[in-house]
DNA sequence: TGTAATTATTAACCTATATTAATAATTATA
DNA sequence: TATAATTATTAATATAGGTTAATAATTACA
């Protein structure tokens, strides 16, 4: 599992072998049975977490009731509450499991004080952290530009792995239309 | 001019007087008069800018012209285009100046330079980095599940300083909505 | 494998927000 | 200060997408 991470955190900026063995030690494995929770809005986000296997999600639920999905997790992803952590207040999002899921947790005390035995890592977050807000800036752009099938088929393009794994209405979810709209536009499609 | 750069530095991660000092030799000013422009799409963004007093904004142009804030800058935040950044890909927004403005620019090369000779640079981009994905994602939060109501109200609690200083059609293209809807939502407040 | 639970589709009707266009108010500048 | 340019308001009309509810298809699991 954590030999998975490792390889990840190489393929953004390389570790000597002294530097892999700190991480090796470090990190909780956890499983995350599908529809079970990682984090429930209310608790507070102090850790993030890897995904090797399977798939998370993030969402909101609104004052009707209806969930609003923030990010998707799947294999070689990080998932976590960034408001949450960095204003440190309760989370106002759900991060549970759409299958079957395996984890290394981060603390977060823990990750910052790792930044300062391996300065690399802070690099990688630097990267990863990123090209998260590059992503999230996108997202928003294609919400203020885009019509609802402009988006789902950008979605498409986009995650052509999770499309399949997924139900329909999480892809409605993310996108930001009701489950009903988005099977008319489907059927619309020739 | 570089001196509220370093104090702004200072204020997430101290630095010694010599990493001050080879700050104040990196950055290049540059004034940008009101309606002219920082950068523009089709160009790499291939560096960040301080702003040390003004306004800049960024924004997309969608296929009818109509123009869409991704992001506000006054004075003492940055602004770059991270996805052309990151992906090494043309700019897609137009970065110009709503007042006046004045501004510290780091080469994106420059900038991963620093890095290296002064980690705690590495440390203050990830931590802003960092608040800027908790501020897209809540915002990403904020158009799923709130009404345009609700948003303008979020935005004038938000951003009360801004406010008085842009136009309001500003703050509806923010919001993502026509300048003539929020003239109604604001006639609708009794 | 069969039954229950979940997810997807369809259709009629509804509403938040957009569009268009005209006018008023404000701001910039000659 | 006057004139032009920009921004804001108002109102009538249009529409993208939501709501509700019923049914069909798919998936989970006993």
């Amino acid at each position: 599992m954590i030999e998975k991470l490792i390889q990840h955190i190489n393929g953004v900026t390389a570790l000597n072998s002294e530097e892999e063995n700190v991480i090796r030690e470090l990190f909780k494995e956890k499983v995350i049975p599908r529809k079970t929770f990682l984090l429930r809005s209310g608790e507070f986000a102090n850790y993030s977490a890897f995904v090797v296997e399977g798939c998370l999600r993030s969402y909101a639920i609104d004052k009707d009731g209806y969930e609003h999905i923030l990010q998707f997790a799947p294999e070689n992803w990080w998932i976590s509450d960034m408001y949450s952590a960095v204003k440190q207040v309760p989370s106002e999002l759900n991060i549970d499991a759409l299958l079957d899921t395996k984890v290394l947790i981060l603390q977060r005390t823990c990750q910052l004080s790792l930044f300062d035995r391996i300065p690399k890592l802070e690099r990688y977050f630097r990267i990863l952290t990123e090209n998260a807000l590059a992503a999230s800036n996108h997202r928003t752009i294609d919400y203020l530009t885009l019509t609802a099938k402009q988006r789902y088929e950008k979605f498409c393009n986009l995650y052509p792995t999770i499309i399949n794994t997924i139900p329909q209405k999480s892809v409605a979810s993310y996108i930001g239309i009701t489950p009903e709209f988005l099977s008319k536009l489907r059927a619309e499609r020739t």
